[in-house]
This record gives structure tokens, sequence and C-alpha cells, in this order.
DNA sequence: ACAAACGTTTTGTCAAGCCGAACACACTCG
DNA sequence: CGAGTGTGTTCGGCTTGACAAAACGTTTGT
């Protein structure tokens, strides 16, 4: 996890808490009390005593010795998703998108420096992977994250890449901030970014840019995976790119004359 | 709002304050520290810390002198809507029932004791209305819900009902549990539900539940719902519902057989 | 039948969440 | 142009209530 920071003291712990608790508890579905409060260090009464005040607002379930996590977070997911308003145009697009290329694509919007997946589409033949909606994604090791920062503006560029942990997650993993920026200029230069294996073994992606139309600023990304025995030749290089480059050209135009 | 009882008293009310903010600020699409501690009598400085303390965990955002609600939600969303299997096997079909009728359709699970829409397709011709995924619904008073219920077993049918509150939302709303009742037996030997303005003037709406095909439980319900206007005749009282319980039909065999 | 594991309940104590007041800043209006 | 009101933020003291440890009641498996 390229999680953030938190140097400075934070000011409520018990709700910090809840939420590791609401975390964890997603992580593996569904567990009870001892196993939640041994793997995040916290007393068994004091879990309980979470889970009962969660369990009485909706947010837990409880089914039998077993809590899970409650269907009330779709809520405010969905609400949250909704005044992003590129949700509502990519989603049609994207489907299309997928009914052309096959494999897996998803769109995604930046957030605080992190990059999260507000939408996915998956072809028949699409890989499983780890990433859902909602997933968090390093903005560094990933085709849509770069595609993303290609077109940051540059001051706050400097922020986020200083936040940014280049941990190496696979042997091709980028991890310098300096061959960072050049492809990333690359990239800015040619319209779509590739990822070859360095964030899976395996997976390749390519994502392009979701451009406003009228001022040009950056409004998310878009991109499609698939494994490396099906994403190769012409195909990775050349058709693929073309269709996502010209998919988010489409979100970005409906983005703004809404 | 059906919301429940709560009389006893809670374990962790730090964590239900944090969850009073972040519901707020899912009503507003964005709001001020003083708008919210104004509107739900807590202090400034408490709500201050609260909202700093969930942007740092990315659970809500900061833009400007607005906070809003962060897309991480989004994760824990999904990840509660994937241990629902039903979800999966129901969204296709659910899309084709739409292409078909058009309007809007919706597939609701219940939770303890209410109901959670958690996937929704809409034509382009549906009526816009406050539903969306994560909506938390009445069990007595929508279609969805009293097709789920006509098929609950009997013991926790009896609780249901008792934490029912028959809040007269529009004239045709009913209001008295033994009316209820008889018109669920219509419902089970009839197979589908009506919701004619029972709950918004000018919608009508078709449920059908969702049966497992082994040991027939019910496992959730699928509603299509439209206006008044379009919904009429022999479409709205047995094209629509055939169609419809079909799809429910389908959904619960596909789920049961994995 | 015993033991080990679980979830729940209880108890006391001290940290920490809460509030009110003061602060800094941005606007508006007379 | 300042007085005035509206923000969001910071500070300090008080007391609440969140926490851990241990006791309790049930279930599991050997």
């Amino acid at each position: 996890m390229a999680r953030d920071d938190t140097p400075n003291a934070a000011s409520v712990g018990t709700t910090e808490r809840s939420f590791r608790i609401l975390e964890r508890l997603g992580d593996r579905e569904g567990c009870g009390v001892s196993e939640l409060a041994d793997s995040l260090s916290i007393s068994k009464s004091t879990v309980h005593n979470h889970l009962q005040t969660l369990r009485e607002l909706g947010y837990v379930v409880q089914d039998g010795d077993e809590y899970r996590l409650g269907l009330q977070f779709l809520g405010l997911g969905d609400r949250a998703r909704q005044h992003h308003d590129l949700y509502h145009v990519a989603k049609p697009e994207t489907d299309s998108l997928v009914e052309a290329v096959g494999e897996r694509a998803q769109v995604m919007v930046e957030e605080d420096g992190v990059g999260i997946y507000v939408y996915q589409s998956l072809a028949d033949q699409a890989v499983r992977t780890d990433s859902h909606i909602g997933t968090v994604v390093d903005l560094h090791a990933t085709a849509v994250g770069k595609a993303y920062l290609a077109h940051f503006p540059d001051d706050r560029l400097d922020t986020v890449l200083d936040r940014l942990v280049f941990d190496e997650q696979t042997p091709q993993t980028l991890t310098d901030a300096e061959a960072l920026r050049t492809e990333l200029d690359e990239i800015a230069e040619r319209g779509y970014a590739f990822n070859d294996e360095e964030r899976t073994v395996g997976m390749r992606a390519v994502g392009a840019p979701i451009l406003s139309a009228d001022d040009g600023h950056v409004l998310g990304a878009i991109s499609v995976s698939g494994p490396t025995t099906r994403m190769n030749g012409t195909w990775y290089h050349e058709e693929v790119p073309e269709m996502v480059a010209q998919s988010a050209q489409i979100i970005g135009i409906r983005a703004t004359y809404s």
C-alpha cells in the first residue's frame, strides 16, 4: 500500500479505529471478534463495542458469530460518486470499449493524490484481478495513473511525486522520480500510456487521459488491461491504444458539454 | 425513514457521531463545518476534528472550505456487495430486462430488516427519482419489498412487521399490518407484486421475488418502475409482470447453481 | 468429560473526545 | 474604509466515555 504519511497527531482516534475494523472486515469476508482483535492488536471488548455500534448503524451485519460489512456502504459510495459527473458519461462509453476490445476496462479519478477506480467493465474473458471499483491505485505504476499524471499541472505534480513511495512491485516497476518524469513527457506527447508488467507480472495495460474539451485539464483516465499472452504485437502497440484514446476523447467531450 | 429503534445505550458514541456527519455530508453534496455543526447540534470544533480524521483516512475530501464524501466508500460498498453473490448473477439479467421493458429496474436485498438496492439499471427514458444503489427502502411500501415479504419465513415476518412504522407516504399507502398480510398472501399466490402510487404519486411498479431454485427461500427481489402515464392497461397488469417474473426466475436459477 | 476457543458482559481507570471561547481570515455593507 | 458578520481553525480545561483485563456463559472438538 502506498498509504500516506500522517505524521501529525490525528484528532479522533476512535473513528480511526472503527475504520480500521471496517477495512479489515472488508478484506476477509466475514470474520469474528477474536480474529479482528488479534490482527489489529485491540482488545476483544473494544472490537465488540465498535461492532455493536456499527451494527446498530447498519454498516455492519451480524450473522451468528460472524460479522460482515453492511450494504449501507453502497449508499455512501454511490453518493460520493454522484458528485463526480465523469462517472455518468464514462459508463456507457466504457462498456462499448469493452465490447470492442474485450478484456477489462476501468475508469480512474484522482482524489487527494491517489487514484481510485470509479467504474470497471469486464468482458467474459477478462482476467480476475484484485482491482475493483473503489480500489486505490498507485499513480506511478499503472497505465491509468501515468496517463493521468502526464497531464497534471506541474505545481501539483511536484507535491504528488514527493509523496510517492517507489516500492518495487515487479522487476519492471519504475523506481526513481526522474525516469518517471521523462516517461510522463513521452506519454503526454504520444497521447496514451503503457504498463508492461510494472505492477503485476503477466499483465499489460494501455491507458489514456480524459481531458476537458475546453480548457484541456485532466478529468481522469481510462485503461484497458489484459494478459501479455493476448496483449501483444500491433494489437497492444497500436490498435488498442487507438481505441482507448478515442473512447477517452469521447468521454472528455461529453463530460465538458454535460 | 423507517430507521430502527435503538433504545438501548450504544457503546461507541464517537463512531456514531462520525457516521452522522458522513451521512449528512452525503445528503448535501459538499458543505462546510458550520452547516454540519448547526444541523447536527454538535460543536464546530468537534465536527472539525472528525472531518480532519476522516480526511486523513481518505473517506472525506477537503475542497477549499467545503468537505465532500470520499470515493473510498466505493471500495467498502463494493466489498460488501461482493459478499452477496446475488449481485453478480442479477446484473446482466437486469440489464436485459431494462432493454426489453424500458423504464427502470432495481434489485433489492434484505439486510437486518430493511431492503437495500444493490443494483439499478436505467433506460434512457427512465424517470429520475431519489432511489439509487444503496438506498434503504421500506419493505411494506414498495413492489420489491412486498414481493420479498410475501415469501419471507413466517416467524421472521412477525418481527419485521412489528418494527415497521406505517407512515402514510401517499394517500395510497397501506397503513395497517392486517391489510398488508392479506395482500402478501395474494402476492405469494400470484407470483408478483404491484405498487400503485403507494410511495410516490405518479409512479407505479411491478416486483417479483427472487427465489432459490432448490429450497425456495427468498434471496431478494427485482422490480420495474415507471410513471403511471406509461405504466397502464395490460402492459402494466400483464405484460410487464410476466417479464419481471421471468427475469426473477432466471436470476433465482442462476444464483442457486452458482 | 475435559479443555480450548469463542463471543459477551462487567469493572475501574485514565486518556481523550467534547465544548466554549478565542483566534485568523474573508467577505459585505453602510 | 473600518465595523460587522460570516467563515474555518486553534487552544485549554473538564468530564465523559472509550479502553483493556479479567470474569462469565456457550459451544467445539478431542
